[in-house]
Formats: structure tokens, sequence, C-alpha cells
RNA sequence: GGCCCCAUCGUCUAUCGGUUAGGACAUCAGGUUUUCAUCCUGAAAAGAGGGGUCCGACUCCCCUUGGGGCUACCA
């Protein structure tokens, strides 16, 4: 037995991975972190109708983005080939099929499970009747009633499909721990005789989770909500087999806003990678989903990995659902977005600005973001109000005046900038430089007399940064240009 | 319908029987400021309802209500 504490994720390869999967990936992760256990990664793919090529890759990339990182289990090579690492494996459940049929099969020798014949056609008619007599939909031991052994074989023999269903006992009641819930009973009748083993053969999620989390000793599993009624079929299949069951955590659901219904694709974009995508760091989506039911019990909010994992507590756990808030995650962006430095940042927004690369040279990115960093959310919004960057801005010759100047007041100030601007040598162009000259000829009580105009002038926005980082951005032949050019404009 | 889970500001949450119910986002109002943003100050904002238990309940128990989940040969 192993004595380091062992947990995993497990995700199904269905094509991407879902923000609440990266939860239910990062606390395992940080308690496996925290406790210097083993964190692995494995792969639910028994169900090949929902099999999506490429989706493991993509699991990968996103959990590996987010800096969530498994010593075991499932990974891509350089090459880009899924390959596994590890003493349990394999890790893809697709390949471990032999394993769950033999389980199955034991199960059935020693009467604990049975062979089922029926029909789907049989199976509905039969939830209809119980749905319409008020009843809870369950399969009515038909097969395990009716048939001798020798029947079953003979049908088998003649190649009947089946499908093995656990014995669920009819009495009694089923209880544990949740370690975030606290004790759970379940009375078994309520419990159906799910299926073990589909009719293709391949196992369901109930018999390979058994299965697969005894022979690689996972410690505990941490897993969605929506696995909570499902865990006493689970717990007593354990014990059918004679194992300890792991622990279980059941984690909160992460809603949407507006239905406060499970966040789901229909929503919007809830994977990973659509993140990504909108510029959002991986830090701050990390922080930010850590804290959605979870809390460190102290006033801190701003955590790293490393701190999350050194403060992550599976007692800290909340039990109700908790709806997932993009204005908060774009505050914490926003804030992670203000920690980088200019290199790192730049980087990250370059491919932002795909359609100018042509204009993005000799650290001009760099300079723009230096001016933009402050009063961006999300990578994307560097391409947001930024065109005057790049070509000279279509210019409104009504928002050229500040306040209730005359249009004589806005050609003096505007000859005033570019007076001050003719002033600055080219070697001299740096941003505190050309600040306080302006400063300094701004009038103390009025500066918008000539910030503003000049300001408008470079940008064509009422919204910007001030005119002298954009005239620093921009550099001093471009500023002039655009100056006369308004003054020009200005007249007419 | 059946089974299960959950319940503090709009949102994420703190409170492990005694607090002016705290923090953060968002909102609003100020300040800095040419505008925006940043930053700083401040304000408004919550224990679903009803029963118990207790000297005392947001906190413990029960009921109601509300919300959510599950109810497949999907996970």
């Amino acid at each position: 037995m192993n004595s380091k504490n062992r947990v995993r994720f497990a995700p199904s390869p269905t094509g991407y991975l879902h923000i609440g999967g990266l939860r239910t990936a990062l606390y395992n992760f940080l308690y496996a972190k925290k406790t210097k256990g083993e964190y692995f990664l494995r792969i639910e793919d028994t169900d090949q109708k929902r099999f999506v090529p490429g989706a493991i890759e993509k699991l990968i990339e996103s959990l590996k983005w987010a800096g969530i990182m498994h010593g075991e289990g499932v990974f891509v090579d350089e090459k880009g080939n899924v390959t596994e690492k590890g003493e349990y494996g394999p890790y893809i459940q697709s390949k471990r099929v032999g394993i769950y049929q033999k389980y199955a099969h034991q199960l059935v020798k020693e009467g604990k499970a049975y062979y089922c014949f029926c029909t789907p056609e049989r199976l509905d008619s039969l939830r209809a009747v119980q749905e319409k007599a008020k009843l809870a939909p369950a399969y009515d031991k038909l097969c395990l009633k009716t048939y001798s052994s020798e029947e079953v074989d003979e049908k088998i023999k003649n190649g009947e499909k089946y499908v093995i269903r656990f014995d669920i006992p009819e009495t009694g009641e089923t209880q544990f721990e949740d370690a975030v819930r606290g004790k759970m009973k379940f009375v078994n009748k309520n419990l159906d005789d799910y299926v073990l083993l589909k009719s293709d053969g391949y196992p369901t999620y109930h018999l390979a989770h058994v299965v697969d989390d005894h022979l690689m000793e996972t410690s505990l599993v941490l897993r969605a909500e929506e696995w909570l009624p499902s865990t006493p079929k689970h717990i007593l299949l354990f014990e059918s087999f004679g194992w300890d069951p792991p622990q279980y955590g059941h984690l909160s659901t992460i809603l949407n806003k507006d239905t406060k219904k499970k966040l789901s694709k229909r929503d919007g974009d809830v994977s990973v990678e659509d993140f990504q995508k909108k510029g959002y760091l991986p830090e701050a989506v990390v922080n930010f989903i850590a804290l959605l039911g979870w809390n460190p019990k102290t006033e801190q909010e701003i955590f790293s990995l490393d701190a999350l994992a050194e403060e992550f507590d599976v007692a800290k756990l909340n039990k109700a659902g908790a709806i997932f808030d993009l204005e908060k995650l774009d505050w914490m962006n926003g804030l992670y977005i203000r920690e980088k430095n200019i290199k790192e940042l730049a980087d990250l927004c370059r491919p932002y600005l795909e359609k100018y690369k042509d204009k993005l040279s000799d650290g001009y990115l760099e300079k723009i973001v230096s001016v933009e960093r402050e009063r961006m959310k999300k990578l994307s919004d560097i391409a947001e109000n930024t065109e005057f960057y790049f070509d000279s801005p279509e210019m409104d010759a009504k928002i050229l005046k500040w306040k209730d100047m005359s249009d004589e007041d806005l050609q003096n100030s505007l000859a005033r900038s570019l007076e001050i601007f003719s002033g600055i040598e080219e070697k001299n162009w740096e941003l505190n430089n050309i600040k306080d000259k302006l400063m300094e000829a701004a009038d103390p009580k009025n500066r918008g007399e000539m910030l503003w105009p000049l300001r408008v002038s470079l940008t064509g926005k009422e919204k910007s940064p001030s005119p002298w980082e954009v005239a620093w951005v921009i550099g001093k032949e471009e500023s002039t240009k655009r100056i006369n050019w308004a003054i020009k404009l200005a007249k007419i």
C-alpha cells in the first residue's frame, strides 16, 4: 500500500476543459501539493460515442496553461503524441476494458451482479410506467428474477446482447463521511440496479471509477457535486469487491449568473480555452476559481498557485453553489496585468494585434503596452480603442474644444502645443521630458485648455491616455503632423 | 414525480452561541486628474419565513419556502 495521499483528475475527452473541471483539477492538485501527495491524470473515455479526436491533447494543454501539472498519468510528448507515465497504468480507460470486464464477470460469478438482456424499448416503457405511477424510475430486476443460469448461458451462446447490472440490496442503508459535507446517508432501496458493463463491452463510469480508483490507490476523490447521488452506488460496489472506498469530497457547483444553473456550454464561453483566447491570464483564472467554493478564512484574496497550495485545506471547501461572476474576474485579471513587466506583457499582447504586425517593430509595442497597461482588464483590450497608435485618427472637430473654448482659444492652444513640441529635440523625446514641458506651459488653474485639445488631436478620442504618453509613443514627427492637421480641421 | 444537496449584502465570502454581522467585486459619492484608467477616502447594501433549544441565536434542531443536482447501456 502506498502511504502517500493520491488524488486524481479524471476528465472525459469530449472536446474541451470546462472551467468547473479546471477548478476540480486545481483543488486536487492543491491538495496533493499541500500534503506532499501524488496528483495524477486519468482519461475517462469509456463512451465511444462522445469521444472527440484531439480532446486529450487539448485537455492537457489547458491544464498546462493554468500551471496545474500532474506527475503521473497521461501526457503529451514533444512530438505531440499522447503518452503515459506511472506505475498504475494504463491511465486511459479505453485501454483497460479487459480489466473492467474481468471484474464485472467476477461479480456475476459471485452473485453480486447479473446479466440483463432487456431491450432499450422495454427499459423505456418500464420507466414510463414508473414515472406515471410517481415511482422512482429503477430497473425491476426482471432478468435477475426470471432467468436460470442455464438460460443465461444459452442466451449468451446465441449471441444475445447483454449488459451487466449491479444487484443492489433492497434493504439497508449506505453511509459515508463526505470530506466537505459531513455524514451522508442513503436508503438502498432508492438505488437503481445500475449498469456496470455496457453491451459494447465498455464499462460505465461507475465501474471504471471504482475499479480504477482502487487499483490506482486513490485516497481522496474530490469531484463535482453531481456525483453525490451516485456515491452510495460506488461505496456498495467497493464493498462488493471487498475493497475500502476512498474518501470522497463533493464540490459545490459553479452556477451561471443569469440562469443560476450549472454553468454549461450553452451559456457561452465556459471552456478554459475560451478564457485564454479572451485574454485572461492563467494567474487570474486560477486565483479566481480557487475562491469560488473555497476560502482561506482570512481576508487575503490574491494568491499565487504556490500560495494557494500553502493555504489549501479540504475542510475550508464550501458547500453552497457559487455564481461565476465575470466582473470580479475582470478586476482580478486587471490586477495581474498591472503586475506584469512590460516585456512579458507585450509578448502576451502581440497575438491580439496581428493586423498591425508590420508596425510593431523596434519596441513599439512595449511603448504602447507601458502606456495602456493600467487600463487593461484583458489582454484583448490592447486591440480596443488603440488604432491611433497605428494610423492617423479619424477626427471629429467638434470634440477638439475644451469646455466652452472659443475658436480662437482652440487655435492658440494647439499652436502653443506645437511650439512646445518643436522646442523638444528628437533625442530628448522622452516621456517625462514631454510631460514636464507640457505641464510647465499649461495654466495650473485650467490645464484642460491646453491638454484636452492636444490629446484629442493626437488620438481623436474623448477618452485616452494622456497627451504626453501618446505623443511619446507615436513620436515627435507624427505628433506634430497630427496637431497641424487638427489646426487645419478646426479652421474649417 | 422520486431521491439528494444547499441557503449571510446584487455577486464571492468571514462569523465555529454573546460582533456596531467583517472583507472583496460591482454600484454610488468625493479626492488626485485635461479625459479615461490607476490610486486614495467614504457611502449604501445581507442573516428567506415559522417554530423550538438556550440566559442569549446568523450560528444548534425541526418544518415551510426557495434554489440547485441526480434520476441513461453520458460522464
